[in-house]
DNA sequence: GATGAATGAGGGTTCATTCAT
DNA sequence: GATGAATGAACCCTCATTCAT
């Protein structure tokens, strides 16, 4: 008979992956992805390497892992937007808060993940999420580009150009280590985005 | 016999280092960051590791060497044109066209480069480069303002958004391997931005 | 409840080394010795790791099974043709026929199952089904001296080599790969073997 | 200018890899070649493992190496057997004499380098040398044929049988630990295989 | 100044085996 | 008896850096 239920088994796997999660953050949050070793990611999970494997296929997976779990969330709150029943430039307008507030606020775990995307970690993944993020921006401008509320521009150059500002922006937090507050940043970005993109 | 001059040295020195960097970009750009040993080098420069070492302290003073140089050029470009008597939306409108144009002609060595940010490299600098590039930019973001062509939005924030705009259309770039060319971005980008940025 | 009986036991024991049997054939057959973990080896058989470990006692024990369990009957074969009564040189005729055409009918599992001698299985179980080869051989070649059709040559030496070809030829094959049918074998090495044993 | 001179850079490298084959082929020979690690092998050569990396391309170089400069000199020896100007009885004659007690001059490296066979080690090079083996002996016995002196029988494969005897007799070698003097082989395998390929 | 052999810490990964449940 | 999570030793390999010549 199997020693642990199903409902067990799920536990301690989500037990060992919260703790991982947890830990790894620490690494790369602290230092660097390149600290973010198998033996040391056991030695601080306190377990050993080759448990570590029993749960990640290899160190990507780990990485994979962890920026996966940090993006879901943030995915999951910007399709709720998309999809509520707001205007398309009061979607924008809380897409711009919404985005420049996560930063600020999970700015730790963002500077931490981002070099992530150059150092291991699954390309395709990294594409999917680019393009999703891209999409729901786009169908958001097309939607206002209808109402002719918005001017007649190419809505996916517009939302490339749009993540490549939140991408960049990132980039540079990373970089300088500065974190603009939202409440300064977001005024502006609305003027600017909302502003080149209004029919006028 | 006589030893070398101060200038000979110096010479010699130039030298080398343009070696390095021609061999360093063809590395970089042919196959990956990772390749760039010092070993590899040396043998691609046609010395020994050890003469490697005279002119560089360590493998990350290659890697900056190589960035500086790269950018540098591009760098006095707009510092010209920021310089030019053009009126601020023409002298913006000039940076656009020439930063998505050396963007897509360059894309080889930039793709190249940007991996570059996170592995290896002085912070430092980086951040010296950042600023200078958001400096620059924002001298002629108030100028505008100044002459009331611009609205009065905060000069060094927009900058920092334009900055963030180009760097991260680079990591997109270097991500999903498919590169815009700047005839099809240039445009809309001009109409966002400047359109966010001029007064109504 | 009750326990099982000796019986059942046995019953047990019996199936699930079958099922070893079959599946560790399955995988030195189809893949290679190396594939042969104790991890894949209980995934195939459908049980767990530690329940192997109640039937064996380590991985060489698992090997040496699956080696015992194929040579076992090959050796029955062989002392049968030995006892029968037919005269020495049928007796070694049949047996080269014998050999020849069991090498070329269960190639697959052998060339499976020789890469084993170095890498695992017990050695001095290795010498014992040699000796017994040999042994039998031996017999049949002293039967033929005593009885006037074979040279006066050290039976034991003898059949020595033709063990040895044997063996040999085996590792021809495998390292080759490539089998000579039975056919082309027999008729050459029984002129050679018989004809260098055959008192002239 | 080069420290050293080509002729002190071979000569080192023939000291480092002197010393490699004896040290390797003590561990083979003394224990087995699983233990023909690289940490092993660097610590018994007295330099460091990355030394060892600097002239062999990785494990597999090595164990190439020691095998190749074993038999190659046995190869070059029955190259000249054949060659000589013996007849066909005389040249065989010679080569069992003289395989045998290579066989039992070299017993402690053959038998470690036997499993080498199985583990490691180009099987490229392993088939050309059994090949080059064969098609020597195959000559020989065309030879023989096309004199008269040996019966008509397929040449390919009586050397192969030849091979495979040897080939059979060492890996018996290997496993029971036991080495026949040559003397007491020879007598035997001459009367057997040479009787068996005389023409009657 | 140049050389390149030597270094050795460190990385990812595998797997036979144990043992608490 | 069965289970499978945990273990940890071992392996192969890379490469930035040093230093005697």
């Amino acid at each position: 008979m199997a020693r642990y239920s199903e409902q067990q088994k799920a536990a301690l796997d989500a037990l060992m992956k919260d703790n991982v999660y947890e830990k790894a953050i620490a690494i790369m949050t602290g230092e660097d992805l390149k600290e973010l070793t198998m033996d040391r990611l056991a030695k601080d999970v306190g377990v050993s390497r080759g448990t570590l494997y029993n749960y990640f296929a290899d160190r990507d997976a780990v990485v994979d892992f962890v920026v996966d779990q940090t993006f879901e969330p943030l995915m999951t709150a910007l399709e709720e937007v998309a999809e509520s029943d707001l205007d398309p430039e009061a979607k924008l307008s809380k897409v711009i808060e919404w985005v420049f507030e996560t930063l600020y606020r999970d700015r730790a775990v963002i500077v931490a993940l981002v070099p992530a995307k150059q150092s291991g970690g699954d390309p395709e993944k990294r594409r999917a999420r680019h393009c999703g993020f891209v999409g729901i921006l786009a169908r958001v401008i097309d939607e206002g580009i209808g109402g002719g509320v918005f001017r007649k521009l190419d809505s996916s150059l517009v939302s490339e150009f749009f993540g490549a500002a939140v991408r960049g922006f990132i980039d540079t937090m990373v970089e300088t280590g500065e974190f603009h507050p939202a409440d300064k940043l977001v005024p502006v970005f609305k003027e600017l985005f909302l502003g080149g993109l209004r029919q006028t």
